[in-house]
DNA sequence: CCCCACCTATCTCAATATCAGATAGCAACC
DNA sequence: GGTTGCTATCTGATATTGAGATAGGTGGGG
């Protein structure tokens, strides 16, 4: 005969309750029930659980190994109920959530740890990208969420809420030629060369923060700032991603004149304009929206 | 109605076959059954698992989730068969072994490597002590065997098999005054400070190798070994124990002229009488037979 | 030493759940 | 449009499980 959940549960309930009567108490069956459950489930496994010579049973040694086995098996049914039962509430099994890297750390980790204790059950996708690439996310169905810093406007093809800015610099190393100069118009900036973000879908900043030919194109803001670092060229890069350095000195914001500088980038909140989200994912809306600039 | 073992199998197979046809077939069921098993799991859980809008059913966002977790807990139901299926072969559920203290790591390591991945059903139960503590284990079923150095004879009351013999020696810090000597009599012992072994039981090692009332009682042969270096005392320690000490000149071999010195502990396989050991026992006394002084 | 309280195993009958087979409705492919 | 293979559902037969009752055993207290 096949292994069955309710013969376990009496068996597990004998043990904790120290005789058969008890555990039928406690569970609200027959004496009988758990006697015949527990006789079967020896029978099935072919292995005596317990020692029934006294007035109580008392575990064999293999009964105890057992036991814990059998509660494992209880404990991952339980697990399941208890995330089956999250689901039937209207709890997202699962949130994707897509994150321009530019997204300062500190306003992720916050809300995902109060993310984890709220939501227990239900399972998280980081997805990382540059530019458009969290917009094709969302588009494409593969993020529930994204969290994006667009150049210029956000599309029409998803639904965007403003959360905040964050403030960008010109910024080259302290060896670096501009870094000499007390004051740079956008044609001094030229003869440089510039390190400019491109994303993996393949578009690049907007031509009005480009400045002259000699552009590198890079995928990853964090490699740009090491280059940087190393003298290779300047870029704009945001603000707290090289607080550090301008405050240390390695890096020196550059002062540049400029009539309309993209001295501050929007972050939106974007998600699919038809995909309802459960539980989690308006939480998840709540708690990012609550980010105002702070 | 509760949760089944039969439902879940019937979710998973059909997960797996990707129809509930298929999955009946490979189940040797009809086809009806595995259909109503899944509609009454989703009717339980209160979570649809499938999709069944197309020809073949797709799992749903929570069924996809669910499915883990129903994995899970089968899973853990073969964990408990396949040991249930050892323990009905005579499999011992647990072995707890005695070990004195002293017994080189390299006796233990290799055996217990290969123990592990004969018999990874065996609970293993590693208990340790000095002298006679070992056979305290045994005798009062605390142990199921024992690897032990009796410094006199081993007890009847356990059941006993030479294994092998260890060579001790009288040893001392370089800077000690009995390391300055190039011949010692047990007299010239008598005025330093000796370090003897004790044990949980109480007892201490035989009078035959104590020379002297100026003596530490220490539970501990290592402990023992690191006061010797700092040259809190002399005292005898297994060989295998100072070898690194002795080449590198940290500790003396003393020049102790003995009639009846103990060069020689035997290392004695010892079990109850009475207590029949499983297949998982016997392999072990095997092993650890095998071991003949190499 | 016996009695009483409490335990377990087992029997029986009723209730319940499960299964295979048959049927009807659908989707996809030729 | 026919064919194939799929799913949901109904039905009667079967098997499992439940409570209740009974008999037999253990252990503590008067």
């Amino acid at each position: 005969m096949r292994l069955s959940l309710d013969h376990l549960e009496a068996f597990v309930a004998a043990a904790r309750a120290g005789s058969f009567s008890a555990a039928a108490r406690r569970l609200g069956k027959a004496q009988s029930a758990v006697s015949t459950a527990v006789a079967n489930l020896e029978i099935d496994l072919g292995v005596s659980l317990f020692d029934r010579g006294g007035k109580y049973p008392l575990l064999t040694e293999q009964g105890e190994v057992l036991l814990r086995d059998a509660q494992a098996v209880l404990a991952r049914c339980t697990d399941l109920q208890s995330r089956a039962g999250a689901f039937s509430e209207q709890v997202d099994a699962r949130i994707r959530l897509g994150v321009d890297e530019i997204v300062p750390q500190r306003f992720l980790v916050d809300v995902l740890e109060r993310f984890s204790s709220a939501f227990p059950q239900t399972e998280l996708e980081l997805l990382y990208g540059t530019l458009k690439d969290v917009q094709t996310l969302v588009e494409t169905e593969r993020a529930d969420l994204g969290l994006m810093l667009p150049m210029d406007f956000p599309d029409k093809s998803v639904a965007a809420r403003l959360l905040c800015y964050l403030p960008y610099c010109p910024v080259a190393s302290k060896g670096h030629p501009l870094a000499q100069l007390s004051e740079i118009s956008p044609a001094q900036l030229e003869p440089h060369r510039q390190l400019v973000l491109t994303s993996r879908g393949g578009e690049r900043e907007p031509d009005s923060v480009i400045f002259g030919s000699r552009t590198w194109m890079i995928e990853s803001t964090q490699v740009i700032r090491e280059l940087v670092r190393k003298s290779v060229g300047y870029a704009f890069l945001p603000r707290h991603m090289v607080e550090e350095d301008l405050a240390a000195g390695h890096l020196i914001h550059l002062p540049v004149t400029l009539e309309q500088a993209p001295h501050q980038v929007p972050v939106y909140l974007i998600w699919a304009h038809a995909r309802p989200l459960g539980r989690a994912g308006q939480w998840l809306m709540e708690e990012f929206s609550r980010i105002d600039g702070a």
